[in-house]
Parts: structure tokens; sequence; C-alpha cells
DNA sequence: TCATTTTGTAAAATATATTTTACATTTGGT
DNA sequence: ACCAAATGTAAAATATATTTTACAAAATGA
């Protein structure tokens, strides 16, 4: 799983803490999706693609794992 | 976590046991997400997005969950 | 340079997804 | 009605996501 979150964040300028707060996880949470340390829940990725009103499929993607 | 996997298969027409074969998964798992029991991973709900060709957001949405 | 905000990271605890094994119920065809 | 395949379900075990607490490093602005 890659993702642009990052990149998007920028777009809106918005802090990690911010976007945590606004899907209701920690910023650990945010900073370790971002950093693909694990792969968010479905819901998880579903509420972060909303925050920047883009597709799911637009902002993850799957780097074949395995 | 609304779904119509159950739709996509009967499209596809496709056993849920074919479906968690071809996304490396348990039947059960496929049958318990189906029935909306718990969420998949996002990595999970992609894959499954890419057996039926369609965009984990036709696939999956959020039906607001508190 | 100093202070403050933001980001990276880590270990232990908790929540949730997924597997395994096993059985019951339903469905479809003959 | 019978048989086989498909689906529903459940409990215990395991894997993985997420939280909590806490600190270190990097970035930003004055």
């Amino acid at each position: 799983m890659k993702n642009t979150i990052k990149v998007e964040r920028a777009r809106h300028n918005m802090t990690q803490a911010e976007l945590a707060d606004k899907v209701n996880v920690t910023r650990q949470t945010i900073n370790a999706i971002e950093a693909s340390k694990y792969d968010p829940s479905a819901t998880l990725a579903f509420r972060i693609a909303r925050v920047f009103g883009v597709r799911v499929d637009d902002l993850f993607s799957l780097e074949e794992e395995e």
C-alpha cells in the first residue's frame, strides 16, 4: 500500500495532527500510514480520502505485496 | 462499511470460496465481510475490487458509523 | 541562536481482522 | 426426497492495526 497523503496534506496545508483529529485517530497512526509502516483499515482509508475530497483509489494504491 | 460484493459475485457468477481463493483469504472472511460483520483491511478491499475490475470506491461505501 | 511546532520513532497495551476447525442451514439440480 | 454444493455461523487462536506514553530529531519562524 502506497499513498499520497503527504502530498494531499501539503496541498491542503494540514499537519499530521490536524488530519489525525479530523479522522479520529492518533497522530502516530497517520505518521505510520504515511510511512507505510502498516496499512490502514478500509474504513480509515475512506475517512482520510473524504477529508481531501478524493477517491480512495486515487489516494491509495496496491504496490504488489507478494 | 457497506459493499456490493454479493452483487459482483452474482454478476461474475463466482462463489464465496472462489473469490476467497483469488484474493488469498478464507471463505469465512469473505462471508463475514459480505455480511458486514467486520470491515476488511484496505489491502483486502483493493484486492477484491481488482478481481471485479471496479474501483474500491464503487465496491465499498462508508455508511456513517458514528 | 532560541523557542515552538512538526515529524519520526519505540515499547507495551488494547482493539480488531483473519485463520482454523467444525458444524448447521439453505439452495439447486435430479 | 435425495445429494451435493454453497452459505451462515461460532469459538479459540493468531496476526495486524491502533492507542498510549514518552522522548528525540528536524523544521520553521522570530
